[in-house]
DNA sequence: TACGTAAGCTTACAGTGTAAGTTTCAGTCT
DNA sequence: AGACTGAAACTTACACTGTAAGCTTACGTA
């Protein structure tokens, strides 16, 4: 064999994000750790930083990866139905991967990736009739509402932990024994058959957010609409 | 001095979680460790234990905190006046403790002063005509648009780090500068004086949503409103 | 063949949460 | 009064984190 297959140059930044963003669907985000990220690579946890320069950086990577998994195809069936479509392609990819959820908010997708689907959901917005600054408010709307909800979703998941990265193992927590005094509404609405579906909780709130878009539309000009 | 004032037994729960939410408020949510809670009580790390269990049990209890201080009081003005209030008073505790608002995601409100905000929110909701199934849903729309609204406050906020509370100095990212390839209307969107007013967001977001909510209620009674 | 360079490894350090054991002291009962 | 008790706070220790600094290896080229 002249010339043996390389075993160096195996790393490479999409490998590396590739097997974080892996890493981080299957055991949580508080499992990503350079070292457990380097063990998956078969790689020491040092040589990561040739590729991601910091942690901060990973992470970064890792939301730019999830929101280009994005798919985006508005096809011209007026504002509504696209504008719907384009934020269930959202939905999907975040449920697709909850535990990532959380990255998606440093300086809210402000990754290449991330700027064009927002360019996107701009242009789709735009075409309802608003201007860009109005437009952009609506976006950052639905972007809040839609990452609330995701985040709710990965909160009431088994093994979610939302608010921290480093170790946290779920502690009985003080808080949640309480004498229980009653709370009718509560008790009413989380006695069904599931206990929160929070697939339906987006379709409703979105439809019903579209209500308010078109509301606001017919009220911002209400001479001549256009489609 | 028969019976000196006695120098123990200076600690409580509720010192230990006021000070720490006041750690929090000053110097953010990743600054928040044992050690230096425990310092700022003149205290031993480890004695801070005593009163929580853990650190999830003592971001619960921050939490808790948090949601207390959420003024509640409907005065019967009208669902829709009502509710915006209730909205604006949750939304107002989001802003006085942006660093905070991480925690409220941990299976989200669902300590007892959460519970008692949902309770007096669900019953606002259900005076507008809505039965607890649906009132639930709204009022977790409600909640995600106000929490993701918070977090995005909090992203695009000077030393606001959303997603970790370790260690994690903001690092030039790779995907950060990108070359740039127009993007037109986030450009035309984001040039204006202040580059982001999300307490108008907060605003015209809630009121699209109220507006929403007024078109779900009357095409859910057509027949005769309730007031 | 020799070398430059970049990929990956090794070592080290300060800082984290917390388990386990130890000291200190206020109050109570003999 | 003196001994005891129990809790409050402290001490030590450990496994684990991100990452700075330097070293080793092996490939592509001259």
């Amino acid at each position: 064999m002249p010339k043996t297959a390389k075993p160096r140059q195996v790393l490479t930044r999409d490998r590396v994000l590739a097997a974080a963003l892996a890493l981080v669907d299957e055991r949580g985000l508080e499992a990503l750790t350079m070292r457990s990220l380097g063990e998956s690579l078969s790689v020491e946890a040092m040589s990561l930083y040739r590729y991601c320069p910091s942690k901060a950086d990973l992470h970064a990577g890792i939301a730019d990866r999830v929101l280009g998994e994005i798919v985006f195809t508005p096809a011209n069936r007026g504002w509504r139905v696209d504008l719907r479509n384009a934020m269930w392609g959202f939905w999907r990819v975040l449920v697709r991967h909850p535990n990532a959820v959380p990255l998606m908010l440093i300086t809210p997708l402000d990754t290449p990736r991330g700027r064009e689907a927002g360019e996107g959901m701009l242009r789709l917005v735009g075409q309802a009739g608003f201007a860009p600054p109005d437009a952009h408010r609506i976006f950052r709307m639905l972007q809040a509402f839609a990452l609330g909800t995701a985040l709710m979703l990965r909160a009431s998941q088994p093994g979610g932990e939302v608010v921290s990265t480093s170790a946290e193992r779920r502690a009985p927590s003080a808080e949640r024994r309480a004498p229980n005094p009653a709370y009718p509404l509560l008790r009413a609405a989380l006695s069904g058959p599931a206990p929160i579906d929070l697939e339906a909780d987006f379709e409703a709130g979105l439809d019903l957010q579209l209500d308010g878009i078109e509301a606001a539309r017919t009220k911002l000009t209400p001479k001549r609409k256009r489609r």
